[in-house]
DNA sequence: TATGAATGAGGATTCATTCAT
DNA sequence: TATGAATGAATCCTCATTCAT
């Protein structure tokens, strides 16, 4: 008895399970990003991985849960590859330039996370959950840039505002022609992505010439 | 057979029509952008005008077209108050700084729209129709960038991709920051906003070192 | 003031309003018949006259009533047809036969209405509305049957039978030949049809030969 | 998107879903001949089974789909009656007689396929659906009619006008007389069907008479 | 007479979720 | 673990009809 049948968060799954749950994050996703996540219902997604529906709801608790971690794991991803990025450079200016580009990078090659990710901002029921996420992500990219600051490197600014235009830059930057056309190639568009953020972040020519 | 006398593009609407009108699309802009397009529902908009069902599909032959209709005409406020900044200035660096400026204080005032346009932007149904606004958009600023490039006043860059970066830069330093705190101050986050994106346009000082 | 609004069967129409009313009469039967009676919508309707939906209730009480209209009206344009063709007739058989042709003519000449009362004759609601005018034109054609066999001509059997066995096959035959070809020519149908159901109020051969 | 595990032609049910799914035809079938196909809801039909609404859709893709199949099915019974009736016969005339009969039989037995047929062919979006089982059946009466006519035993005729004469006769006949008043006996309106047929394909005496 | 506007019950269909097997 | 079947509220939309002007 008390064999629970709910999808708890710590309930060990056999090697096949764990495929199964991949597999059905991954099809989601894309569907997710293709239609819309409203439009996908949980029967598009178990229909496209070839399943019953039954094998949803063991694995996901419901369809709102399953999008709340596609979207903590893709925050997740973005932010290693980040940290990973700068973990062993010393110069913040030049933290902030690599980190910059490598989380660009990230965006442009997981095109349908970065779409999730800005549909869930849209919506008051998931920005919460997006929020925390966002909130490490920007602590991460506040501290070289309080660095930078203190070491005089760049103009007084608020950190947390610059963190923000720079994802407002990359993000935008990436929908808006990567993901667009993607079979053009993406670098230019990076290049010129870290060069006007740190453009923003240096701050104007003719302020720096004060 | 399905058609009812359905609401074409020029119907004649009489005075009262002209205000019912207005009023579901300023109730549904409200709605959509609180609570999402999708979970919104027809029943829940009339209900909020206090109209009966049928009313809705007298004015919009359906709720994708409401919507569609929404962002056309918000897109388009935002590009006339964008033109009317810089109508009566010369100097191209002017212009963009007041372009940006008064963009993002629209924006600032139009959370809703923003958001939906921001939504729209991450389904695929209604990126198409979306794009035709961004574009003239777009080419609106972009003028100001080319004469200002041709003029020397700004480094050589694809003045499409400053575009973006700026849309990029202001419109998620509004919903992130303004509209997530909509009692604060807006005015330290639209200067914080100008003063980034100028940067960025003008590059960085080692660019203007040289 | 006792205005009454509802049409009432003997309201007095002036010359105009007459003209409407037979131009929805005109135009329903032309979209019943094309789309079915039930996908038709008096919105269809008024759009296709050109008129707003008010009109239509000026002149029929209910969709339903004008259905009934116009199948009453086309079963007493046939019935006249019929009885004008044998009118000056003296031989039975011959009346028969020239009855049986101007019938068919008729309907080949009005496909939509056959095709009304055909849909009619499937849904209970409508059938007892059309059984009075089928009696009535049953009673005409039985007419000179009952003589005929009266006057040895034909083999004793049921008019009634005969007569609805006689509507059974040039209705059918305008259907599914006349109608679903309209470019074709009819003559030639319609010889064969009369001549098949001389054929079967003759009786067969072997009957005959008796 | 809107396609659930959308109901395809070849879908494995169990033996359950079988049940449920013939049990949705024939109760279907009932309503949509008692009270026309349009005016029943599939609220109507499921009500009727006693199952939820979501379960019609299961089975079925659509309201229409089930109609289609329906008349299908109906059609292909009563080739399956008829073709059993002649197969063992030699005798074209004789083929011909107890094929009238065995179609006319099987009509008796089934009014609310036959309404459900005669509705459909009045309303274009079926009639295509029909037309093919009714040129297979048509086909089916052809080939004796042929052979009749190759030796001699009936005039020259075309045989499939002389096919759908037939059909016109029966099914009115069918419907006027024994579906309105279904406690009487119908043997002798088959009888008299028969005759009627018969004799309008053996032709008038006066052919005879040549 | 005629119109534009409104009504609101009702229609087909979808869908997240549950459950027996 | 997995499936097919079932649920039924909810969704978008239609439509016959009414009414103020």
């Amino acid at each position: 008895m008390a064999t629970d049948t709910a999808p708890s968060e710590d309930r060990r799954l056999t090697a096949r399970g764990e495929e199964r749950r991949r597999q059905i994050i991954e099809v989601a996703t894309r569907l997710f990003a293709k239609d819309g996540y409203h439009p996908t219902s949980v029967a598009d997604v178990v229909e496209a991985v070839g399943v019953g529906k039954g094998v949803f709801y063991w694995y996901f608790p419901s369809k709102e849960a399953l999008l709340a971690e596609i979207l903590r794991s893709g925050q997740k991803a973005r932010r290693r590859v980040q940290r990973d990025a700068i973990a062993e450079l010393d110069d913040p200016v030049e933290q902030m330039e690599r980190g910059i580009r490598a989380g660009m990078e990230w965006m442009a090659d997981h095109r349908d996370l970065v779409t999730l990710i800005r549909f869930a901002a849209t919506e008051e029921r998931f920005t919460e959950g997006l929020r925390k996420g966002e909130d490490i992500a920007a602590a991460d990219a506040t501290a070289p840039l309080r660095r930078a600051i203190d070491q005089g490197l760049i103009p007084e600014a608020d950190p947390d505002l610059l963190a923000r235009s720079v994802v407002g830059v990359t993000q935008h930057l990436c929908a808006s022609l990567i993901h667009a056309d993607p079979d053009s190639d993406p670098s230019p568009v990076i290049d010129a992505a870290v060069r006007f953020c740190m453009g923003g972040i240096l701050g104007t020519p003719a302020a720096t010439k004060a």
